[in-house]
DNA sequence: GCCAACGTTGGC
DNA sequence: GCCAACGTTGGC
């Protein structure tokens, strides 16, 4: 899952403890949120960033509902367009697990094991992004974390 | 700041 | 249903 670090970092996140991963406006980024259960984990992904990379590893703590703020005109991420008896938007809530030793993007493109990935197809836009068990765990251990 | 990629919108 | 225009993402 990627982040702004400007905006919203892996550190952030640890000193929150839970956030609701607002703002997701893609179908398919969304499909994937809701296909995520309780205490999965992901790979917190600075996106735009100097340099990019992955910054962490998080955890679902709370399973995919209706994101509040596509029913706030306040909020940048309103849209007028959902029917709140019918949402359209979800989120997820995450919580930190562990921060990883910073894994930057030009690492990971070296990774073997990240050949296929999907994070690092070009001209990837998405904003949540399935990975195998092989990938996850070849980007832990590449931030020294084993298990 | 630039640009490639690509999803969305809207005219037809 | 097609497709051009437009907006956003994100690396560089």
């Amino acid at each position: 899952m990627k982040s702004e670090p400007d905006v919203f970092g892996y550190d952030d996140l640890v000193r929150v403890k839970r956030e609701g991963w607002d703002g997701v406006r893609n179908y398919q980024a969304r499909n994937f949120m809701r296909s995520m259960a309780k205490g999965d984990e992901v790979i917190f992904y600075h996106s735009n960033a100097t340099p990019p990379g992955a910054a962490g590893i998080a955890k679902i703590v709370k399973t995919a509902e209706p994101d509040p703020t596509q029913f706030d005109p306040a909020s940048k991420y309103y849209d007028p367009a959902s029917d709140p008896a019918d949402p359209r938007w979800d989120w997820v809530t995450l919580g930190p697990v562990k921060k990883l030793r910073f894994v930057p993007l030009d690492e990971l493109r070296s990774m073997p094991e990240l050949t296929e990935c999907r994070l690092l197809a070009r001209g990837n836009r998405l904003s949540v992004i399935p990975l195998t068990d092989d990938e996850f765990v070849a980007i832990a251990r590449a931030g020294g974390v084993s298990r």
